[in-house]
DNA sequence: GGTCACATGTAACATGTTACATGATTCG
DNA sequence: CGAATCATGTAACATGTTACATGTGACC
């Protein structure tokens, strides 16, 4: 059920139609969520049929239709009951990790090769978030509190960010090491 | 495919039962991968049919007949080809983050008791890894290659868990300053 | 004339979760 | 005598991925 909470916080904090969510999950709303467009029009689709949400058809002059969904009050309550119920923290899932596990199988160069690959692709990302902070955080504690919220998302990818990269370089030196 | 792959992975380093192997997925090899043992069977079923493991059966006393799993020939070759395939980080998804990101539709003492919860099961995973790291690998450069990569995910448990710890703190703390 | 941004969808398949089902032995 | 551990599975459902499908307007 998490995919339907996540949308619901999203429109929550700004009502928009499935394309713009699709463009939000992949940057800011992607601190704490990912889905393709195609799970989320599914996802759409059948929390308008409970009625969580509600949709608007807007025209647009030279552009196709869009609905623009918002979260109704039975929505937000089902979020609110949702955030009330414990949860567990999110196992382990990793491609990485399960191509180092086994390193011993495959070629250094292929391994290294990789790891270098994904320092460069975090490295991106904490660059990214560490614009975002200085452009719309520069002093948290002044915001509305919606987006102190936001900001302590974004406080998670950065050291999340940061602990990639600091177990990358890590990796790379230890496997440069035992190549000698 | 990457259920298949950890799964090879697991087995590769030591042969096992699915039993076994659910319970090894619940522990070290948790550190990358998590599964459980309905969806282990399910794909054990699929390799062996594809013929990239193999199993024996093991009469016990007393006990239930188990089936030893081993990678074949031709499992050890599809595991390198994908460690070879190059891969992207894995998108965030965590249920947490979206509680924190919609915070403010809820009480926060509901949010500070979730953080709590958090913060405590991270902690004990924490120290889970780090009696690991004292007992197996005082001495990681010494130890045989195999083991050798697993200590470097488990290294990378460690540095995760920090991260989430070090994060539950700043957002605890952050919540009580607004609170008064 | 081709590609990109806008905008929404269907279908098939792979992966993951929850509940149900069985049956022996060991420990308290 | 009840619960836990050992050991393997089926079925139904939820979630996520990949490929396919359509159509306009803007920009080069």
């Amino acid at each position: 059920m998490a995919l339907a909470h996540a949308i619901l916080a999203a429109l929550v904090e700004a009502p928009c139609s499935g394309y713009d969510l699709a463009k939000r999950f992949d940057g800011s709303v992607g601190f704490f969520w990912s889905a393709s467009h195609q799970q989320i029009y599914r996802e759409l689709s059948k929390l308008e049929d409970q009625k969580w949400i509600s949709s608007e058809t807007i025209q647009q002059a030279g552009r196709p239709d869009k609905k623009l969904y918002s979260v109704t009050g039975l929505g937000e309550q089902q979020l609110k009951e949702w955030i009330a119920q414990p949860c567990e923290p999110t196992p382990i899932k990793d491609d990485l990790l399960v191509k180092i596990f086994a390193g011993h199988v495959a070629p250094k160069e292929t391994i290294l090769a990789e790891l270098e690959q994904h320092q460069k692709a975090h490295l991106e990302k904490l660059s990214i978030y560490e614009d975002l902070e200085q452009h719309y955080f520069q002093n948290p504690q002044e915001l509305p509190e919606p987006q102190q919220f936001q900001y302590l998302t974004l406080l998670n990818g950065i050291t999340y960010e940061r602990h990639w990269l600091a177990w990358c370089d890590r990796v790379i030196q230890s496997l440069n090491q035992t190549k000698k």
